[in-house]
RNA sequence: GGAGGGGUGGGCGAGUGGCCUAUGCCACCGAGCUGAAACCUCGGCGAUGUUAGCGCAUCCGCGGGUCCGAAUCCCGCCCCCUCCG
């Protein structure tokens, strides 16, 4: 019986430097990245997600960047099922599959695993449109009761999966949650922690960074090319702010501390959840090199044997 | 120098005699999250002194006063803004 591929996973909120630390890894290890950036997976968002360039991945492979159009759309369950193609092709090749990335729900979807019920519906949604949210509640509340105690009556976004769920399959989200379960393969998971006020730093740092490297010019250049307030790529930090300043409703001082401030959040919500994850080996980044950091995680891995 | 407006918790700002143990927003902090997740949602949160903690006391520019009761009314002072000289 051959064993399970092992996986490692980096985790790390935004601006930990792990885009750099993943580059480190596959050299030093011989791997290949699978971004779980929520935001890679979109071409031409490029300088506002702050995406490694082909320069900046120094000949590592690099997959799941740029897989979808501007205008397209992806989710938890499609990447799954990308990560569970991808994971033994690399493996195959003798390389080391590193997951890296900061997209909780696509960290999730692997590590903890995801139901296989009915998918999402747009004639379903469309038909709820007009029905207050709190009446979509009470409806939740009959068909699945303990799906409506976990999800609060304002959620609306939850309220409503929940009740696609129920009505294209006849199960309520509830049982299908159960049966979800992990991807077989080995994982370990490595998460990078940085002090608040360096890791803030950071973030202001790589907002000016944005700024000087073209940001304006690159989102004024997507939305001829068709980004749509209704799409996915749209709603990436940095977008809207840079919209709002083209638009002449924000200066540049203005467009800069809505960037930072907004980055700053999605840091804590990403902090938060990955956070509470079990079984992960946290590794403190503060004021290190991108290299020590690998070579220390890269070292851990070795002595536990994760290729053995 | 004259006339008017204003000083409220980290920021903006409501409150103009008792319901103020000061609304709201922002920032900040925490939490939830199973096919949009960089989404969506909920909770906490003024200052100082004192206390192990619960708590208690004081504080709405500063100092007095009126009143049973003052962020709110009166007097004085300080500071800011606008206009006139």
């Amino acid at each position: 019986m051959v064993a399970p591929p092992a996986v490692l996973i980096l985790l790390g909120a935004t601006a930990t430097g792990k885009t750099a630390i993943a580059v480190e890894l596959g050299r030093t290890l011989g791997g290949e990245v699978v971004s779980a950036d929520s935001r890679a997976f979109f071409r031409g968002l490029d300088i506002v997600t702050a995406k490694p360039s082909v320069a900046e991945r120094r000949g590592v492979p690099h997959h799941l960047i740029d897989c979808v159009a501007l205008d397209g759309a992806y989710d938890a369950m499609a990447f799954r099922a990308d990560v569970e193609r991808l994971v033994p092709e690399i493996a195959g090749r003798g390389a080391v599959p590193i997951l890296a990335g900061g997209g909780t729900l696509y960290v999730a979807a692997v590590l903890r695993g995801i139901f296989e019920g009915p998918g999402r519906s747009d004639a379903f949604r469309q038909a709820l449109d007009a029905t207050n949210t709190e009446v979509l509640h009470g409806r939740l509340a009959d068909a699945d009761a303990v799906a409506a105690a976990k999800i609060h009556p304002r959620d609306r976004l939850r309220i409503v999966r929940a009740l696609e769920v129920w009505a294209q399959s006849g199960r309520t989200i509830t049982a299908w949650q159960q049966e979800a379960r992990p991807l077989a393969f080995r994982f370990h998971a490595f998460g990078l922690a940085r002090e608040r006020a360096d890791h803030r730093a950071a973030v202001v740092a790589r907002t000016h960074e944005m700024l000087e490297r073209g940001l304006v010019d690159e989102v004024a250049r997507l939305r001829g090319a068709g980004l749509c307030p209704g799409s996915q790529a749209f709603r990436s930090v940095g977008v809207p702010e840079t919209l709002a300043h083209l638009d002449g409703a924000l200066s540049r001082d203005e467009l800069l501390d809505e960037i930072v401030r907004a980055t700053w959040s999605l840091v804590r919500r990403q902090s938060a959840w990955f956070r509470a994850q079990p079984d992960v080996t946290w590794v403190d980044v503060t004021g290190r090199a991108a290299a020590d950091v690998a070579g220390e995680i890269a070292a851990t891995w070795r002595r536990e044997g994760g290729d053995a």
